[in-house]
DNA sequence: CCATCATGGATAT
DNA sequence: TATCCCTGATGGC
């Protein structure tokens, strides 16, 4: 689930029913008891989302939130008894939201968010366009591409479907040294990122083929046709055998023909 | 019941 | 590059 689409709808979300409401705050697993004490009956003030990170923005904290490879939220208008593995808990008047497998769940303080803001790279579903940012980065690395697509302090907020499936629809194979990718093409890819993440966030589900091409309106694509590559076995635009290798500590799928 | 795996990342070596 | 952490779903006994 947790790639920054997924983020960026959870802050959406989160904006909708808890900005501007008096949080009830609690941490059925006690892990974060003493964080969420500090939050309970606090009013909340701002949610905002940077590359795969959550900043919840209180009076005189920040509520840090990333969910790494495990984490979850769900949430009920009328919620269930919370389960034992929920960090943290937090409700309004409008909903309950629950917590669940994080990398991180800390209160940080605005130093803290500041070193976070530095050190993360261009954000493709950031509402302003970074595209020489994004160019920069690529430019300056002479790692692989895949590599370079999900190292956060070059691009924040892709994760491994992303980056198959964004190669793919570039034709770029992903030990392609980064630096060496042409202007055009660096740029074509960050504006097509744009556009897949923004579709990611509307329908919280990660499509890497859009209706042009599959032939069926985005929320009646089968399963099976909303990716290129990412977990499939052949590539159905060359017939090839889907490629899968370990790339940067992750398993990337490509095509070999369609991606020379 | 247990092993394995997953859309991530920090840290050690 | 290897190891560890966090949780839940799945599939093989």
């Amino acid at each position: 689930m947790p790639e920054g689409h997924t983020i960026h709808r959870l802050a959406r979300d989160h904006r909708g029913w808890f900005v501007g409401e008096t949080v009830a705050a609690s941490s059925p697993q006690g892990r974060f008891a003493d964080g969420a004490a500090r939050l309970d009956g606090q009013r909340l003030l701002a949610v905002q989302a940077l590359g795969k990170h959550l900043l919840y923005r209180f009076a005189d904290t920040w509520l840090h939130v990333h969910l790494g490879l495990f984490g979850r939220s769900r949430s009920w208008k009328r919620p269930p008894e919370p389960r034992p593995s929920v960090r943290l808990r937090l409700a309004s008047s409008k909903r309950t939201a629950d917590l669940i497998g994080p990398t991180s769940c800390a209160l940080w303080d605005a130093a803290e968010v500041a070193t976070l803001t530095d050190r993360l790279g261009p954000d493709p579903l950031d509402e302003e366009d970074h595209v020489d940012d994004f160019v920069a980065a690529l430019t300056r690395r002479r790692r692989a591409i895949g590599a370079v697509l999900l190292d956060q302090e070059a691009v924040a907020g892709l994760g491994n479907v992303y980056r198959a499936e964004l190669l793919f629809r570039a034709r770029l194979s992903p030990h392609r040294p980064a630096r060496s990718v042409d202007d055009v093409t660096a740029r074509a890819l960050w504006a097509d990122a744009r556009e897949l993440m923004r579709v990611g966030v509307r329908f919280n589900r990660i499509y890497g083929r859009t209706p042009d091409e599959v032939g069926r309106p985005w929320s009646r694509m089968r399963k099976a046709d909303r990716y290129n590559v990412y977990k499939r076995r052949v590539c159905w635009r060359c017939d090839a055998a889907i490629r899968v290798e370990d790339l940067a500590n992750r398993t990337v799928y490509w095509c070999p023909v369609c991606q020379a």
